[in-house]
DNA sequence: TTAGGGTTAG
């Protein structure tokens, strides 16, 4: 084209960004800037929607949030909630929070935005009584809602909740999205009831890849390898299956909770049959697989050898086989690992020291101990909390008797500057019914 | 002619 309106520049950005091109979208963006079109609302909606996850597209999103505010386009719902899924990504659900609240309007997807943000986010709790909160407020639940909710129940282990958003699904769907049929899955998979998922994915006539590999991995985290591996093979040879990264981490899962090593190994080696090239989570499977049955040595080459460098959660499982086979050169080494990774963390100081222990080296044990204290780590001794107002004056703290209560009082006058600084609140530190949680 | 929300992973 030879000349760009404001609506072929919009179509570019928000073609790139649905086909999962964020960067060439905010690229795109900039470039319009320079020209002689504006953006206008529907282009914001576009470029946020591009902003997903990664650190940079946080700093991008509010940038574009500041734009947003300064042409007063806040008050387009769709510009809200793309606002606010973008925030929920980028694990901010506070800044989330704000943009929710002050919503004049809030239709069912700003609704389902918010309620997303904080299942995303771990906030169970607030994304199930917001959902009550939006019964009440009459705004009718659609099936992206209850998929949200089903999450919620899932990662609280919620089975009685489960199974009433199960009714509503029922009642207000006619027909099943495998969508909800995946979330409910997974639903009955992590409370435990892995027979109820197994009846519904029978029952389910139109499967996709998604809900095969939430019953295989559903099988897997519930410990019955054998079930996972008859399921993960039914499904490999049924016709036009898109077997995926996903799935072979499902099956990888299975083999690593039922100690099943040769046929890891062998599944791992298969991805290449399927023109799949392993990624980090899956060679994490594997060398769990490998240390976890008492192959330290094997384990630690593949940690050499593969084309990633090992993350803190690898060389934390590594630490903990090591702890079981008594390994202590391989534990130090990961240990040491995890000490430069996480500094303040006590869990592989406390660990490095179990290993010594065990094997008797009550000097070693004697130096981790003392540099912990060199280091000023200490070992979590439970939560407490402190109850703060909306404008984050404290009203009180949760275990006073506890001589940590007054460090956690006085620290906190620090950090109301500092979240006020900041504009909002660490997502560890903040609780929305102003409840803040600290760690002794 | 251009816009927002949902499922599975170590």
């Amino acid at each position: 084209m030879k000349r760009h309106d404001q609506v072929s520049w919009t179509s570019i950005i928000s073609g790139l960004s649905r086909m999962g091109q964020g960067k060439e979208a905010i690229w795109m963006f900039k470039e319009m800037l320079d020209s002689n079109s504006k953006p206008n609302c529907l282009t914001y909606v576009s470029v946020i929607s591009a902003c997903k996850g990664v650190e940079e597209t946080f700093d991008q999103g509010t940038m574009l949030h500041a734009h947003v505010l300064k042409l007063g386009f806040n008050n387009n719902s769709f510009v809200v909630s793309s606002l606010i899924n973008c925030y929920a990504k980028c694990g901010r659900p506070y800044q989330a929070v704000l943009l929710f609240d002050e919503a004049t309007v809030r239709d069912t997807i700003l609704f389902n935005s918010m309620i997303a943000a904080y299942s995303l986010n771990l906030y169970g709790e607030e994304a199930l009584k917001l959902f009550i909160r939006m019964r009440n407020e009459d705004a009718s639940p659609s099936d992206h809602t209850l998929t949200n909710v089903l999450n919620a129940c899932g990662s609280l282990t919620l089975l009685h909740q489960g199974r009433q958003v199960h009714s509503l699904v029922t009642k207000l769907c006619s027909e099943k999205s495998v969508f909800l049929t995946s979330a409910l899955i997974d639903m009955y998979s992590k409370c435990g009831s892995i027979g109820d998922a197994r009846f519904l994915f029978d029952e389910t006539l139109e499967k996709n890849d998604v809900v095969w590999t939430s019953m295989i991995l559903g099988y897997a985290q519930s410990g019955k390898g054998a079930d996972a591996l008859e399921l993960f093979e039914r499904f490999e040879i049924l016709d036009g299956n898109k077997l995926d990264h996903i799935c072979f981490t499902a099956v990888l899962t299975a083999c690593n909770h039922a100690g099943f090593v040769d046929k890891g190994i062998e599944y791992f080696n298969k991805m290449r049959d399927y023109g799949l090239v392993p990624q980090l989570d899956q060679f994490a499977c594997l060398i769990d697989l490998y240390a976890r049955n008492g192959h330290l040595r094997k384990a630690k080459e593949l940690m050499e050898e593969m084309p990633y460098e090992p993350n803190y959660v690898m060389w934390s499982s590594f630490l903990h086989s090591c702890n079981s086979y008594g390994e202590v050169e391989l534990g130090r080494e990961a240990a040491y690992q995890l000490f430069k990774m996480e500094p303040w963390n006590a869990a592989s100081y406390i660990m490095l020291a179990n290993i010594y222990a065990k094997a008797g080296l009550w000097n070693e044990v004697t130096e981790v101990r003392k540099l912990m204290q060199q280091k000023g780590v200490r070992k979590s001794a439970g939560w407490s909390w402190v109850e703060v107002d909306k404008e984050l004056h404290v009203f009180s703290v949760g275990d006073a008797t506890h001589p940590e209560s007054q460090k956690i009082y006085e620290g906190l006058e620090k950090l109301n500057f500092e979240m006020k600084e900041a504009g909002y609140i660490q997502k560890q530190l903040y609780e929305p019914e102003g409840i803040i949680y600290c760690q002794l």
